[in-house]
DNA sequence: GTAATGTGTTTAGTATAATGAGCAAGTTAC
DNA sequence: GTAACTTGCTCATTATACTAAACACATTAC
């Protein structure tokens, strides 16, 4: 048995999160003590066994097994600016770092509800545009190609072709983007 | 043990989609045939199992659990380039859509595994550059500002300040971060 | 016909996941 | 001090996940 592992590491970690020992985590998932431990240790269990020892934490299989994604809470900015947020219609741009109009480059935190869109009347600005999805599915649309991206997708773009944004899927979906120079 | 589980009919499902039988997909993943037949009638399984079989379809922990049972393969990219990987000492960067060197803006997916770092000897190039944290935490320093980074963190800062990044924690870092113009 | 392949299931044996008590070390209280 | 409590780990025992081979039933070939 390995003497570590993706899953012991990520169980200490969200044990340790919580503020629980091993015997607490056990108590409250219904676990014996001594079958955290060997897991923690990178012994191998069972998909029920996780099942009941998330349960305590409290955590569903899908939230652990999930690609991870961006954390919510936003907290201390590098930048020392905030971060801002421009919403409407579905559709949510947080302009990370603050705004950062004037400078050479702007992040942005965007998320799509289902069904939100840019319009389809294309934008159109200078620039460059480039993004990455990291959940959900988004179909971009630049000039006359159209094309649906899923998370780890990426798109990149002269701002300058009327462009568009569409969230056809039925979850949100979040990306990351940076585009130059800042237009908002 | 149950009749059945959500697991059972999730695997039965997967190994009809790819038209496997049980066998087939039990060769393809390297576990006998009678495992196969005792998971799909109700049976527990360990994680590390359910990992094998998985193999065969082949599909990740990840997408197995994820909520959305949407069509997965994401590869295609929408700028028509692929994404390179420059990889050293546990610190990995990824050009995001490919090399844009010549463009204004350069997205970069990286990576940083325990305890790596970019060398305190501090990087200075020209250009700007942003990013935002995604998982596990990473330590910038810029100049001689220090800051701790953890998921929906930020950081911006003029390149041309000596920087680095350093992963402190016990966990992978990952992030996504544009600079400009692109020194790769 | 029956021989050869395919399917999913069952079974005996073995490897190992899980238990729960007990161990050693470290805090905190008094 | 030492008594009460915590921490994580170890160990004999029990429960069970997994294997490999055999089973029962199909379909196809000749």
């Amino acid at each position: 048995m390995p003497r570590t592992s993706d899953i012991s590491q990520k169980l200490i970690m969200l044990r340790k999160a919580h503020g629980l020992s091993q015997r607490k985590l056990a108590k409250r998932s219904g676990v014996s003590n001594g079958t955290i431990s060997i897991i923690e240790n990178g012994g191998n269990l069972t998909v029920s066994m996780l099942k009941k020892i998330l349960n305590g934490i409290p955590m569903s299989l899908s939230q652990f097994f999930a690609e991870d994604v961006v954390g919510n809470d936003p907290k201390i900015f590098f930048s020392k600016t905030e971060l801002t947020e421009l919403s409407e219609g579905g559709v949510s741009f947080k302009q990370v770092g603050g705004d950062l109009y004037g400078k050479a480059i702007q992040l942005l935190s965007e998320t799509y509800a289902p069904g939100a869109t840019t319009g389809h009347h294309a934008l159109r600005h200078d620039g460059e545009e480039c993004g990455m999805i990291l959940t959900g599915y988004l179909t971009v649309t630049v000039g006359e190609k159209t094309q649906t991206l899923g998370p780890g997708d990426a798109y990149y773009f002269h701002s300058s072709a009327p462009h568009s944004f569409k969230n056809d899927g039925i979850e949100v979906c979040r990306l990351i983007s940076a585009c130059t120079p800042p237009t908002f």
